[in-house]
DNA sequence: CATTGGTGTATGGCATGCCAGACTTTCAGC
DNA sequence: GCTGAAAGTCTGGCATGCCATACACCAATG
């Protein structure tokens, strides 16, 4: 499974109901397939927090969070609702994804030690292209921490959390587009560049070198992925 | 004029306290010069809750809202701060802003009708260079306002609520490092560079001129603005 | 049968009060 | 005078209950 791709919960303990109220349901919500379109879209308050065993309070203040950040909508005297992306907005997920990993692909040229990116290559030689039709399962986990990898050099707190947002919404279509032979190939060619771009310091490149890759993704994902 | 950029309230009167609670703060926070350096950082919820006329309730979740967004910080029985940015921070939102800008650029060139490119030169030709020292305030206004109109031709409401959430953290600093003429004259040209390529449907140069502009504002700061 | 008005019910918004933890103050002991 | 512990106070977290409003259901009316 994928536990590997589980943020790294910040060094305080975060113990209030709130906040694990908030990542219970953030996990739940985000578990949720795609698939089982039918599910119950509409959240009941008191339901909740008879299940969870705690008061409204904290439900809500949980809930409002969620609100904010898109995954649930509160409609006042009407229900909380799961809110389900559509296709437009995954694209523009994945848009504004190229723009900050290409950008932070730009700083990681320019500031990332060498060992660092170097250990790029670990998320890469494990596959040829051949093994990743037999095990597509790891390669898509690896995949992702590899573009997270590009993140994290760039050292912005900023632009790992916006991601790290951005990835809680495109998870499950990530996993689904990354099925294809085709694809893949390709992708393992692109991240070697992308590489090489990094260990070559050369900004300007991998900048434009991963702002391609993920466009092409995202055209991928306008063309042929359907939802609803 | 300018209700063009004008943001558009939600359709739906937001009357709840919480939000109106939360807008009053968010102003307040927001426009409090970075001048009163020893203005207090701290908040008290039943304080404020008493001058709001409300109960702690809604002032609670307006704030939390306010703490996500990171315009404050609650410490769980310390209390309740206004987070002051530090001079890294800014530099990293100017930098988030700049790779959002120009993928907007580029988008913009792909889709944008061209009516709304024409429109970019309301926000520049207002201005010459000589006129820019006489009339600092106004050209401010007018390049904050050059800048989110060019996002707003993306029409992605992701990237214009992305850059909305940056541009309340950053406003105060745009605002003065743009009083020097030097930058101002150059920006005046930079503008029109980026109209034009807008005009010519050059994605690629709109992007990466969207960006070096931005870029350099960024290094500005990070060269002559003192925080703190 | 269609429509309209009224009433009951469900749901989130809000007010209020208590609680635990952290800081401050005070005072005993050396 | 200094140190340390204990009591008091301040602060946010949480539980609980009431309220206004949106909706559904139903009856009365044309």
């Amino acid at each position: 499974m994928s536990e590997l791709v589980l943020k790294i919960r910040p060094i305080e303990e975060t113990q209030s109901l709130k906040s694990r109220t908030y990542e219970a349901l953030k996990a739940a919500i985000s578990n949720m397939s795609i698939y089982d379109a039918n599910a119950e879209l509409r959240l009941d308050e008191r339901a909740l927090s008879a299940q969870f065993g705690i008061s409204r309070t904290p439900l809500r203040e949980a809930l409002a969070q969620l609100d904010q950040e898109g995954l649930v909508r509160i409609v006042p005297r009407r229900g909380i609702y799961i809110v389900r992306k559509t296709k437009a907005e995954i694209v523009e997920m994945i848009t504004v994804w190229a723009a900050l990993e290409s950008m932070a692909a730009r700083l990681a040229a320019a500031t990332a030690p060498q060992e660092a990116i170097a250990r790029l290559h670990d998320h890469v030689d494990a596959f040829t292209a051949d093994e990743v039709a037999l095990r597509m399962g790891e390669y898509s986990d690896a995949n992702i921490r590899f573009h997270q990898a590009i993140i994290g050099l760039a050292g912005s707190r900023l632009i790992s959390s916006i991601t790290d947002g951005l990835f809680t919404h495109v998870r499950a279509i990530r996993q689904r587009t990354i099925f294809e032979a085709d694809r893949a190939r390709r992708s393992i060619a692109d991240h070697k560049d992308i590489i090489a771009a990094l260990e070559a310091r050369d900004g300007e490149r991998a900048e434009r070198l991963v702002r391609e890759h993920t466009l092409r993704l995202r055209d991928h994902v306008e063309r042929y992925v359907t939802l609803d």
